[in-house]
DNA sequence: GTGTAACTTGAATGACGGTTCAGCTTTGGA
DNA sequence: TCCAAAGCTGAACCGTCATTCAAGTTACAC
């Protein structure tokens, strides 16, 4: 619902509506409205990671990458994100849970990096300074795509940041998977 | 008033205060709240376009980079672009705006790498592709950055950004002037 | 001066939507 | 079977704005 109609659009009546019940009863649920668009974003995250901690099991640190890189361009919806952006620019509360957020994110493509430069996968460099630049990027990429811009689609975001982390990185990546019709129809 | 409090929490009344006005007087110069908020993006990006043509005026192909860069990092402030951003997610018209902005942002960006190519300043790689990554990258950044990201102070930014240029150019880039406390304030 | 257009105002108006409330139905245990 | 708690509902309630309106004030042309 926040998604397609976006945080500020987003009626208690088409919650309920969507989950098939009325307005009190969503209220019933939760506190306020407030509290359940912080609760709904929160749990995408959940949903997020957890993914995220199934696909990365039993891999390589160049497969770790390309999959960060394709969870990224693929595993969530980052109209999600972009609300949770501007919602933090004026609401302390999510402005702490967003910095918390991408300091995990960056923080797990460091870990991976590091991973890789002991196993001798990727060359030399700082890891905290890879993650930054390859974790801005993809959030600069994928604004593009979300915002569904005719030269960034989203076959091409995944190739240019595999670009940028095989240049940054000097190695070679696993080959992504294609993306289904149903990540392609949620970005269109 | 926009940057300050988002486009969704921005009142009318909030905005003829700021004016020394009233409400309908407000009204009386726009024919709705909906109409106000786009003129008023619409004039901060022809600020900052106007600002941008001066300070580009004459100068070398490697200065203007190092300027494209410089604007991006404080010569405009991000938050409002963000709520363009999320504008746009719903509104067709804002989506239109948005893009073609961006269109014209990244032009700005290949037309420069082109005539610096041909100066002989850069090395030669496709100017469309360079653009694509600047842009995405400088996008990604100030992300970060507007939303106060301890581990992305401005001047990070201003690095990050001027190294990747200089990579993607194999260039050297002339230095960048401080930013003054405005913007640092601005940014806080 | 005086009339007219431009501009502004305080006071409604009205829609919208979160929240509350009093009571209904369902569920599950004894 | 009975009863309490849980879950739900329709119908208010109420605050918050955008927007309108009728009437004022100013500025300026003649």
């Amino acid at each position: 619902m926040i998604a397609e109609r976006g945080i500020a659009a987003t009626r208690i009546a088409d919650v309920a509506e969507r989950a098939g019940t009325s307005p009190p009863a969503v209220l019933y649920w939760f506190d306020s409205k407030d509290e359940l668009l912080t609760e709904a974003l929160a749990h995408e995250e959940g949903r997020f990671r957890a993914q995220l901690v199934e696909r990365l099991d039993g891999t390589s640190a160049s497969e770790r990458v390309a999959i960060l890189i394709d969870a990224s361009c693929g595993g969530s919806d980052w109209r999600l994100w972009m609300e949770l952006w501007t919602r933090a620019l004026h609401d302390r509360e999510a402005g702490r849970t967003r910095r918390e957020l991408d300091r995990l994110w960056r923080r797990e493509i460091a870990t991976t990096v590091e991973a890789g430069q002991r196993a001798g996968e990727f060359a030399q460099a700082d890891a905290g300074e890879v993650a930054a630049h390859l974790a801005s990027f993809l959030d600069g990429l994928a604004v593009q795509v979300a915002l569904g811009d005719p030269e960034m689609p989203i076959e091409r975001m995944s190739e240019l940041a595999r670009q940028m982390a095989e240049r940054l990185l000097d190695c070679s990546l696993p080959a992504p998977e294609g993306y289904g019709d149903e990540v392609l129809e949620a970005v269109a």
